[in-house]
DNA sequence: ACTCTTCATTCAGATTTCGAAGAATCAGAT
DNA sequence: ATCTGATTCTTCGAAATCTGAATGAAGAGT
């Protein structure tokens, strides 16, 4: 009966192709890259996160990472503060303007999946969000993406008092 | 209860973000580009197809179309045989080095799926099954990335006889 | 103090992507 | 037949992106 899982992996290539298309669409729109607007993200989820994490998240080298933040700090979406534990990194965080940006931005996929959700029977809501966090639990890498369950970098919060924003070299 | 919509895009989000690490990772494996992975996927899906609908389906401009269609003839992935019925056209399909190209490259993702998804009981996976069809059909548009139920060119199959594969310009 | 590692950056080069212009072809109207 | 306009694909140059390797700066361990 693998038929079944090969079913499965033919949906969800329609719905990746789906959502890069979409990617695409709100790239353009926001006149970002898809890229950065995935760095936007990782940056909106974890709160505070250094260029490392994120090029292990966006799964880019780190000389794009540092490309990628410095592009988005010009447009001042993100601010980057010094770490005060460690000198070699800073944190980066995401700016009132970048907040605005990612969510005054239309994401016509998810305006799509939410409309068409609320329409269905409550037991088959249910169903699709567990059938779909067993999936992502499938096939996530463990500590990837979600660094906000990162312990790592909670110990920091108390630098969050009395940092400077730095502008890096 | 939207609240269950937003958990859901987050699952979602986990899903893609797997994927697209993965999609890399298997890229690099196969010394393909990502963009050429999605082409040769997509020319599998419909046996036969031209570089707009190839262009349309994988959501990049006609020019990059021509380009990545020349670099995967190159390589003898796929080839080009003009259409009889408007010569402007020319219809493109995998070759059997681009099959074996295909499925050669392991794919991380679809055998983690593959192997899980066999480990969990019957009705789950029914379940799972269900959902994830259900959410393709929500997010992914109506004639995109599965032109193979476009029948445009299916008049075109009595083409396949006595064509000569032209390498064009 | 010394070495080894890690983090971020710079720089040059390769690659990718696209817009615009152009050539070929088709379809329909005159 | 010819003309016109639309469609398909290509070429070309410019812009953006990504990366590997080298570099400097800072931490960690001996």
């Amino acid at each position: 009966m693998e038929d079944r899982a090969v079913s499965c992996l033919i949906a969800l290539r329609r719905v990746l192709s789906a959502a890069d298309h979409n990617a695409r669409a709100v790239a353009k729109v926001t006149g970002l890259s898809v890229q950065q607007l995935i760095v936007l993200r990782i940056v909106e989820d974890t709160t505070e996160i250094t260029p490392m994490m994120i090029a292990r998240s966006a799964g880019v080298a780190p000389a794009t990472a540092t490309a990628l933040i410095e592009k988005l700090a010009q447009m001042d979406y993100v601010s980057r503060r010094r770490s005060e534990s460690d000198r070699r990194r800073y944190w980066v965080s995401l700016t009132e303007a970048g907040k605005a940006a990612l969510h005054s931005a239309p994401d016509p996929l998810h305006q799509k999946f939410s409309e068409e959700f609320a329409r269905i029977p409550d037991y088959e809501q249910a169903m699709i969000l567990a059938a779909l966090e067993r999936v992502a639990n499938m096939v996530s890498i463990p500590g990837e993406t979600l660094p906000g369950t990162d312990e790592s970098h909670v110990l920091e919060v108390s630098e969050a008092l009395g940092a400077e924003t730095i502008a890096p070299a």
